[in-house]
DNA sequence: GCGATCAGTT
DNA sequence: CACAACTGATCGC
């Protein structure tokens, strides 16, 4: 393969332009503080955040790419060698702080691609963004759609972000004698704790590192790392499990909360608490909360600590199908291969693409076909690997007895720590 | 010590 | 049964 021209959340040597969708880890593999390949083109925010995520890198390397704008690159085509230009717009991607998509134009033609995003056709940012798509690609026919299919399968259905807001704020207020824990990542789900301080007039309290990205983001006032102050605490999703409410609640009666896209079924016969069965509906056990109002919320529970509400950064399948009939791209790769039901997204949208390739050829046919078209020069975060080949390394990882007890007792230290963290600055006596 | 890769967790 | 995002161990340099 040729060296390519530019790059998106792929990080090794050979493009002469890099772009970032967002800082999250799964998107900056490879991303070190003594990278140096090229100009990394990111957004105003994600530039702001850089520092503290990769301290030492060579700052002068950052472009920061306005929303909206076509920006053009003075480059060299990889096959001819010859000058090329190539324009590229960033486009809010509302999955967190800083994400963005990226529009080019070039020799390759026109694509786009999305990292990972929210297309809620409730939200303003969502409109304002669809207007600068729909501006950009006036008189352009979008030939590549990299898109982010995590839930790209009917079964993913979930509302928008601000009804899982409410279903939080509810979660809180029918628990008024409760501590309260939200599982967060490290960038992300802001809004929806921001929302919860102003709607509950109650800071909330998050580990330290994470209050500075919180002062980077602009909220100065509603996060605290006093833990006398709130009943609410944001803590690392990492460290939220049953066990650690399990240990909380031997100290103050304390649930958790987890905001995900996924229904969260998995593990819910584990907990020692009570049982409880899974409804045939959605998998997942779920209550009615009555509210002041007399209306009642469906509110799923994981276990006898644990609520799981549908706040997800990614889009559902609803919004992905809308956001391909919008586009109309002559054709689709989907950027997240990891999904053990990973579907092609032509799969669903091939009758959305302009073209009728979709309809002429199996869509298994289309997908290898597709991979030696001339984008090729193009370095793409595709999907690497089989899902095959990820089960069977799966199986191979059969573990020794003697392993079992050494990760377990890895794990129970891991959690005693991960407790002590969380728990020494916080219980006044 | 650094970076890449793998294993494992919620 | 599933995901995304993350931590920690280990290896080669």
């Amino acid at each position: 393969m040729e060296s390519g021209i530019i790059s998106v959340d792929r990080w090794s040597q050979g493009s002469q332009a890099y772009f970032i969708t967002h800082l999250h880890a799964d998107h900056t593999r490879g991303l070190t503080p003594t990278w140096k390949w090229g100009p990394l083109f990111c957004s105003r925010i994600t530039a702001k955040l850089f520092p503290s995520k990769f301290p030492g890198f060579k700052l002068s390397l950052l472009r920061i790419l306005n929303l909206g704008h076509w920006y053009s690159l003075p480059l060299f085509s990889p096959s001819s060698g010859q000058p090329t230009t190539v324009q590229a717009m960033a486009i809010d991607a509302h999955h967190c702080p800083g994400a963005v998509m990226y529009l080019f134009r070039g020799e390759f033609g026109c694509m786009l691609f999305t990292g990972d995003f929210r297309w809620e056709t409730t939200s303003h940012r969502a409109k304002i963004a669809r207007d600068m798509l729909l501006k950009a690609l006036k008189d352009e026919k979008l030939d590549t759609l990299y898109l982010d299919n995590t839930y790209c399968n009917p079964s993913y259905c979930f509302p928008s972000r601000d009804v899982a807001a409410r279903q939080v704020i509810n979660i809180i207020t029918t628990h008024p004698n409760h501590d309260i824990v939200i599982g967060i990542d490290s960038l992300g789900k802001e809004d929806l704790l921001h929302y919860v301080s102003q709607e509950l007039k109650i800071k909330i309290w998050v580990w330290p590192e994470r209050l500075q990205t919180m002062h980077l983001l602009g909220f100065q006032d509603n996060f605290t790392t006093k833990t006398s102050l709130t009943r609410v605490r944001a803590i690392p999703r990492y460290s939220f499990s049953i066990e650690t409410l399990e240990g909380l609640n031997m100290m103050r009666p304390t649930i958790g909360i987890m905001p995900s896209g996924l229904p969260w079924a998995k593990k819910i016969f584990k907990g020692k608490g009570n049982v409880i069965y899974p409804s045939p509906s959605c998998g997942v056990a779920s209550t009615k909360i009555k509210r002041s109002n007399g209306d009642s919320l469906d509110v799923r529970i994981y276990n006898q600590y644990i609520y799981t509400v549908p706040y997800s950064d990614h889009s559902c399948f609803a919004e992905i199908k809308e956001f391909v009939e919008l586009l109309q791209p002559t054709s689709i790769k989907g950027i997240v291969s990891s999904s053990a039901s990973y579907v092609e997204p032509l799969y669903y949208f091939g009758d959305f693409c302009s073209t009728n390739q979709a309809s002429r050829m199996s869509y298994k046919k289309l997908w290898y076909e597709e991979r030696v078209e001339r984008l090729e020069a193009i370095q793409i975060k595709s999907p690497v690997g089989s899902t095959n080949s990820n089960q069977v390394r799966r199986k191979r990882r059969r573990r020794s007895g003697l392993l079992v007890s050494q990760v377990n007792r890895v794990s129970i230290l891991r959690r005693v720590r991960r407790g002590i963290k969380i728990m020494d600055t916080e219980f006044p006596s």
